[in-house]
DNA sequence: ATGAAAGCGCTAACAA
DNA sequence: TTGTTAGCGCTTTCAT
């Protein structure tokens, strides 16, 4: 019996004695079975060679092991059917929990797992119209701040170099910097506003194209820092200084951010604290069902200032 | 019973629809527990948030996948505690075997699961006189090649700046240098190889060692490329240029060194061949316990040149 | 071709 | 305080 209080001292250290003679371990899939209960949670993420996710996990499996509780995790690249089989796969080990980041496609199985009253909260995006909990990161937030800090340098000529806008983070981040726009009263020319697809190469086109307008903007948010990366080479191409002739704010705080000449202002994200926070929430629904609190947990990136961006006028 | 040839069809048919009505998947634990088999393999590393791991953990859960078995893991930062946590992490949830990578300091827990005749493989760094097979990457060999590549561009003044050699895979890198130097008969010169710590700064830091030298050294190859970075920034401060006054070759492919101007040329590590094949070696062991071979496994990295290398003769 | 029963290793409930 | 027993959901064996 698992240390109740009344069994003597004597009989536990004989009981001790044994086990560590025998190098007894208790079966814990025995246990599991009787108490329904496996202490095993669920991840599913889409990619974990895509940087965002490995802290994420770490996050994850770092509280779970604080809260006694392990992961078992899964890639789905993004596929629906793979997203099928591993929440199949977490039925049948009968995982306590799962956390989870589907496409948004993939309505069908988070309505599924409702149904049968399962415990899940989603990371990093939330499948429109679903009950479960979400932790995400607060990307129309993020974008907003970082134009701000644009504006706040003395900017009025400001572009946007977008992500694939059909990808809702990016359409968040358009959104983010439409706001701050508005919100200063500037206005914002549609030329300005360019469309990318997240690669190093669209940032490039789209910088150039930004350049040869006649009015060229002066300052420009970039919605990640790999198409940042890319406007960097053509801003050089064009024989012009960053942050003399323009300045530049990207997004993610990738490595190379903070390694590339001049260093690139940029938003980080928690990524950690998303792992922890989504772990947290889901032990503690698992722990006790009774849900203390369901609301979504909105956490917020932080702008890195380093040497891409400088007042209009310090010249 | 599981799809016994002696069931007629009708019945069949007639239990999938029950089967379909009442939404019934398998309890796997209760059949993990008769069949003394959970087909969860363990993963047991250092630091998912260290750039090489995700790779290595996509290949071994991909290869698991496809082979019907699924993964728990565990970060340990190289923390003994944690190593021996995790470990017994997996005998409680009794995973059919275990693909770990150690801190050298912990052999006895390697020892413990030998004893228990527990199918382990290694991945990445093998733990010396331990039985198991590992799965590894030849640094000494990569070490070799990358030397050897500026050695057939004609250089024959090459330096080295080697990692934290109290690090296995510092010493590696450092025999394959001196391997390559010794067997096109150049000497060098103990001056020339410098000891960094594989940080950006102490590659910075070394590379200026280097180039204050009398006779500075034509080229240089570096244990990877963090440190490399760091030199770059060294050479430019001297008004030298790459690949003109000095080649330079790194270590890892890190991503960065595609971006950055001129390309590093580096060597890069098949990680996520790395686990793959360990996911490959292991489950073949549990499903086929007879060793049809138990030697290590050695992966061998691959030369990508790009701009930072060229002929000392070339100009 | 199908049904009944035993048992995997554990915990909870109960009896002594 | 300790010992005994039932049963978690499955597979296997044996009987029908």
């Amino acid at each position: 019996m698992n240390d109740k209080p009344d069994v003597s001292e004597e009989t536990k250290k004989k009981i001790q004695k044994v086990i560590d003679k025998l190098g007894y371990n208790p079966n814990g899939i025995a246990r599991g079975l009787v108490l329904q209960k496996t202490h095993t949670i669920g991840l599913i993420i889409p990619d974990i060679s895509n940087p965002f996710f490995p802290e994420v996990a770490k996050g994850v499996e770092d509280r779970a092991r604080e809260l006694n509780y392990s992961v078992i995790f899964c890639n789905t690249d993004n596929d629906k059917k793979r997203e099928k089989e591993a929440i199949d796969l977490m039925k049948s080990k009968h995982v306590d929990g799962i956390i989870l980041s589907l496409s948004i496609s993939n309505k069908e199985e988070i309505y599924k797992l409702e149904e049968k009253n399962f415990d899940v909260v989603q990371i990093d995006r939330k499948i429109p119209d679903s009950n479960y909990q979400a932790v995400v990161i607060d990307n129309t937030l993020g974008a907003y701040n970082a134009t701000s800090h644009l504006i706040e340098l003395g900017h009025t000529d400001i572009a946007h170099i977008t992500g694939d806008l059909e990808i809702q983070t990016s359409q968040d981040r358009l959104e983010g910097f439409k706001r701050a726009i508005g919100t200063f009263d500037l206005d914002y020319k549609e030329k300005w506003i360019v469309e990318g697809d997240f690669s190093k190469e669209s940032g490039y086109k789209a910088m150039k194209n930004l350049l040869t307008l006649e009015d060229r903007p002066k300052a420009v948010f970039i919605a990640n820092d790999l198409m940042a990366i890319g406007a960097y080479e053509a801003i050089f191409e064009m024989g012009l200084e960053i942050p003399q002739d323009i300045s530049v704010v990207g997004y993610d705080d990738i490595e190379i951010a903070s390694i590339i000449k001049p260093g690139l202002t940029t938003m980080t994200q928690p990524k950690y604290k998303l792992g922890q926070a989504a772990a947290d929430v889901l032990i503690s629904k698992i722990d006790n069902k009774r849900n203390i609190n369901d609301e979504d947990i909105i956490l917020n990136p932080k702008l890195i200032i380093r040497d891409s961006t400088r007042g209009y006028e310090d010249e």
